[in-house]
RNA sequence: GCUGGUGUAGCUCAAUCGGUAGAGCAGCUGAUUUGUAAUCAGCAGGUCGCGGGUUCGAUUCCCAUCACCAGCUCCA
């Protein structure tokens, strides 16, 4: 008879084999309606799964991830329903779970309208509103094929297809709908009841573009309306720290149709910018990188011989000139190499690290571009590092310690990382690659870093990782990137004389901390919401005064921030004191230096934060003393 | 590149079921010399993304195109 333990430790005996939702019930009936599933023995299964062996269970209700998981998951099937209802004729595919919500693949004549999305809402709050029990079949693979089949679902008959043919399957119902799912579900349809649908997008069947495409649609779904309230809530104030709508308010850049993807920087922009440059120019200096400058327009005979035009062509923009054709350059590795070629070199060189904030051009398709976070014309913070095969894991060890150090003085503290392998159109030996992609692993491992695998994506010249950061509305973006290239350094005719007297091709680390400057200033923007840390912000004081009696002294003050190199501006116009103030502040501005009377006669000046605080009074000195503690701190 | 949506004043947004458009903020002018997030008054501001077509007449309808937004695919 089976004993079950539940979280807490307590035991509970049974005559008989019992369901998860029975156990439920007998702990209380207050618990049993809140029960969504259970998860036994450590596997999250339905609330009817039957209980025949001694078991540790817990009961998961909707306060439990698990619990918010199998809500979206059944809401997305939901989704199907209400769809299978309105529009018959629609082949249901897929609908995962994502982060907040779900979504679920159709296929159908015509584009899904805003009014079919309204009126499939509608629909789902009427089936749940019907309470319909949702239960668990088990069909051999070929006979859920010929289920799907004879429903006309040729979409779903094709993924089950593709599972081997001595799986059993499972299938949930609910009413008149049955989908393929491996579960589990809520036990009914009533316990849907927060939940909203999102957007509408086309979705290549199987993610491959030269399929037909699908209408996606997402939704969100929480424990109860409250949740879904706030979700709603955060999405707004999220938007609100779009890069794009905050370079407009702050002036610091535009985009416009006459150059697609490219960057407009204002002077408040470009200040950041080059805060930005500069910060990294003095890291890589102070770390044993060499700063070079290669030129922008090369001929196109380079990049056939590095490979990029077979498989880059298309993107790559050219010009052309007394019957030569020339490639903008869309990536700086091959310059540098032209540069590590002239003059001999010596195992003595190595490892030669060679940095530039290259400026690279690339015809990204139209659909991809992103305000500055994909862009057509964007600056890497590039280097490549040349190097014999035994060096590459301790290149690849400082870099990253360098990578997490910029990282943190950006205020950046969760970075995706991934390791990215052989892929099955590579060239080196499998040995090479075993030492490279040991080396990428073992300098991650030795750091306690987490990171994914990601099998067969590496480059064809070598393995890479991957570092990225998430924009406001939780997007991933790579920026930083480490690869291992056993391919451009051959092909490119880079060698170096080694201790034997024997010529040798060296590695060639490709690697970038930023990425591209674009990007990660767009993600630096959506990460401060604007508010720009004081090292970084474009201006760093303003002086104010109250009346014009008090200008000639506000002059001096804002004379002595200027001459002392701090990014400041002076604001005598003859308005309310509160209106400069809101002005500066919805500017940004980290600090307001106030200017009346008492200031005057006292030789101070009263200082207001960004946040609104009165800081109080301070001599000019002492003020310029705590911006200086506070830019050197990066706070 | 693909699917859907959007494009009106410097910005944020209205309106016109086909009869050439309106508000707030910003701007300009004047008054106001002000103590911590909007002082008052007046003025000016637009070939309604670009190009065709239908029409007596198009910002509105149709076609084409560009850009942007969301998602997909891609990303050296």
């Amino acid at each position: 008879m089976p004993v079950i333990t539940l979280p807490d430790g307590s035991k509970r005996e049974f005559d008989n084999a019992v369901t998860v939702m029975e156990v439920a019930q007998s702990i209380g009936s207050g618990l049993a309606k809140a029960t969504l599933a259970g998860r036994v023995n450590g596997e999250l299964l339905d609330a009817s799964t039957l209980i025949t062996d001694d078991v540790a269970l817990q009961i998961i209700t909707a306060k439990d991830a698990d619990g918010i998981e199998v809500i979206r998951h059944s809401t997305a099937h939901l989704l199907a329903q209400a769809v299978k209802h309105i529009f018959p004729d629609a082949q249901v595919t897929i609908g995962p779970v994502i982060e907040n919500g779900f979504y679920y693949d159709f296929s159908y004549e015509r584009p899904f309208t805003p009014e079919d999305i309204k009126k499939i809402e509608k629909e789902m709050q009427r089936i749940v509103a019907g309470n319909l029990e949702i239960t668990r079949s088990i069909l051999s693979r070929d006979a859920a094929v010929k289920f799907f089949r004879d429903l006309g679902e040729e979409y779903k008959a094709e993924i089950i297809e593709s599972i081997p043919a001595d799986q059993e399957l499972s299938l949930y119902t609910q009413g008149d709908f049955t989908d393929l799912c491996r579960g589990p579900h809520v036990p009914s349809t009533s316990k849907l009841k927060a939940f909203k649908l999102m957007k509408i997008a086309g979705a290549y069947w199987r993610g491959n573009s030269d399929n037909e495409m699908l209408q996606r649609i997402y939704g969100t779904a929480w424990a109860d309306k409250k949740d879904l309230k706030a979700y709603l809530h955060r999405l707004e104030e999220a938007e609100k720290r779009d890069h794009r709508k905050l370079a407009k308010t702050l002036n610091f850049f535009h985009m416009q149709e006459e150059a697609p993807g490219m960057v407009f920087w204002h002077e408040k922009g470009w200040t950041i910018y080059q805060q930005v440059e500069q910060y990294i120019r003095e890291k890589l200096r102070s770390h044993g990188y060499g700063e070079v400058r290669t030129p922008q327009v090369v001929d196109k005979s380079l990049w056939e011989k590095s490979g990029h035009w077979d498989k880059f062509g298309d993107m790559i923009f050219t010009t052309h000139s007394e019957h030569r054709d020339y490639a903008i350059k869309p990536m700086n590795c091959p310059c540098h190499v032209q540069i590590y070629n002239q003059g001999l070199k010596s195992y003595k060189d190595l490892p030669l690290r060679l940095a530039e904030f290259g400026s690279c051009h690339r015809n990204e398709p139209s659909g991809t571009l992103h305000g500055l976070m994909r862009v057509r014309n964007f600056v890497q913070d590039d280097a490549h590092i040349f190097c014999a095969e035994n060096q590459i894991q301790d290149e690849v060890s400082s870099f990253i310690d360098l990578l997490f150090e910029v990282y943190r003085d950006f205020g950046f503290n969760e970075v995706l990382i991934k390791l990215s392998t052989r892929p099955e159109k590579r060239v080196g030996s499998d040995a090479v690659w075993d030492k490279a992609e040991k080396a990428l692993e073992l300098a991650l491992d030795n750091k306690g870093l987490d990171w994914e695998l990601q099998p067969g994506e590496g480059a064809f010249y070598g393995p890479k990782i991957e570092f990225s950061l998430k924009d406001c509305l939780e997007r991933v973006w790579q920026c930083g990137t480490i690869q291992v290239d056993f391919s451009m350094p051959g092909r490119l005719e880079a060698s170096y004389v080694a201790e034997d007297g024997s010529k040798q091709v060296p590695v060639m680390l490709h690697r970038a901390i930023l990425g591209s400057l674009e990007r990660f200033i767009g993600i630096l923007i959506e990460q401060h919401a604007g508010t720009m840390p004081v090292w970084l912000s474009p201006e760093q004081v303003v002086v104010l005064n109250i009346a014009s009696r008090h200008d000639d002294y506000a002059e001096q003050v804002y004379a002595q921030l200027h001459q002392q190199g701090f990014r400041a501006k002076i604001d005598l116009r003859n308005e309310k004191i509160g209106f400069k103030i809101r002005e500066h502040s919805m500017q940004r501005i980290p600090y307001l230096l106030i200017i009346g009377d008492k200031e005057l006669e006292e030789k101070t000046v009263t200082v207001r934060s960004q946040n609104g605080d009165d800081l109080g009074s301070f001599s000019v000195g002492s003020f310029i003393e705590r911006l200086n503690d506070e830019i050197q701190c990066r706070k």
